[in-house]
DNA sequence: AAAAAGAACTAACAGTTGTTAGTTTTTTTC
DNA sequence: GAAAAAAACTAACAACTGTTAGTTCTTTTT
């Protein structure tokens, strides 16, 4: 029972299995892949997991925590609606650069969880859309954003900042803030230029 | 050789996989699951297809080439760049609603195939995204536009479209029509309210 | 240093995969 | 209606899959 390390080597598989599925998929990443890049024999991978689904269930919900207990926080802030939304459009902004490749899994590869894995995970999904909707009604009541669809502003918010995950790679020319601030600009203020600003 | 028919089976093949793909994913799905579902043996498929991944090319090179071939047109007309923008945000909702399946399968399954298609699908759509760039910075250089990445709206622009073809349904109570007029609101004008507007 | 626990190994399993070979049935052509 | 072509079938293959069993080596604990 020794767990005082900085890295045990099950976060170590997790780490590499997230990188695989990625880039590979989950289906299409074996377990003689995984276990070939950590460097041991597939069935050794076998004394620190329990079996292939559980690194996935393990990354998805670990993902899934990170962004709720982030929205919990947000929520209870007392602030405009404007800066709670923009919080939250940082938070993906910073949790999908920070974990990108578990962001990714948890985004792609859900659909291969099996129950009840599957219906508690898109349950949770749902949830979170809905809290994230609440604050874009709210803000629309209050007079603080233009009269869409709440629904509609989610999604396009939501998966605005799910292209990041697309594309950011930590080389490039560009920093999380500077993202963070043009992908801010676009969706709070739109492409078109205002004549009074 | 006879093919006056409205559907040739092979179209027939192609459809249900696109269903199959988008629903388990390409490795998920099994030419055993792609036969059944059609009506016929495993070893039937073969009579009128090459191969599992034959299925799959095709399907991603149609779509690339329906999105090209509307560029080139758009690209051709003489109006605003507002304008452009605005037809090609249409032209890629138009597009998901009518082809969700196979649009589903371009976008996530594409990773899937061999080269040297992979390459060449990947230098199609780096193309595409170029061009459509393009017309943002063209957009933006004309004062039309904020002073925004080009690179951050367009993929702000791509993936706020993207998320239709995750979320649109034909049963939904939203109608095609009124999902582009929002989207392009909310992408154009952005949340925020205006003061003069 | 002995004992216990942890983590690696080899070998193999049972099931699934895409695909082929060879044959028979159905449809089209003339 | 005979001949040809198309499309279905059954059977099977070789490769690959996740996982287990049993064993050996290494590290930790006492």
């Amino acid at each position: 029972m020794s767990k005082n390390k900085p890295f045990t080597r099950k976060q170590h598989i997790h780490q590499i299995a997230a990188v695989l599925f990625k880039e590979k998929g989950y289906n299409a990443t074996t377990m003689r892949d995984l276990a070939e890049k950590v460097g041991i024999e597939a069935a050794s991978l076998y004394n620190h997991i329990r079996s292939k689904e559980e690194i996935l269930q393990e990354i998805c919900f670990k993902i899934a925590h990170t962004y709720i207990s982030q929205l919990d926080k947000i929520e209870k802030e007392e602030i405009s609606y404007t800066h709670k939304i923009e919080a939250l459009i940082r938070l993906h902004i910073r949790i999908i650069t920070e974990e990108i490749e578990a962001v990714n899994v948890a985004n792609n590869e859900w659909k291969h969880l099996s129950e009840p894995y599957l219906s508690d995970f898109i349950s949770i999904r749902k949830n979170y859309e809905k809290r994230f909707a609440a604050l874009i009604q709210s803000g629309i009541e209050n007079g603080e954003f233009q009269k869409v669809l709440p629904s509609v502003a989610l999604f396009t918010i939501l998966s605005a900042v799910r292209w990041v995950e697309l594309w950011y790679k930590p080389a490039r020319e560009i920093s999380p803030k500077e993202l963070e601030d043009n992908i801010l600009a676009m969706l709070m203020k739109g492409l078109k230029q205002h004549k009074n600003s």
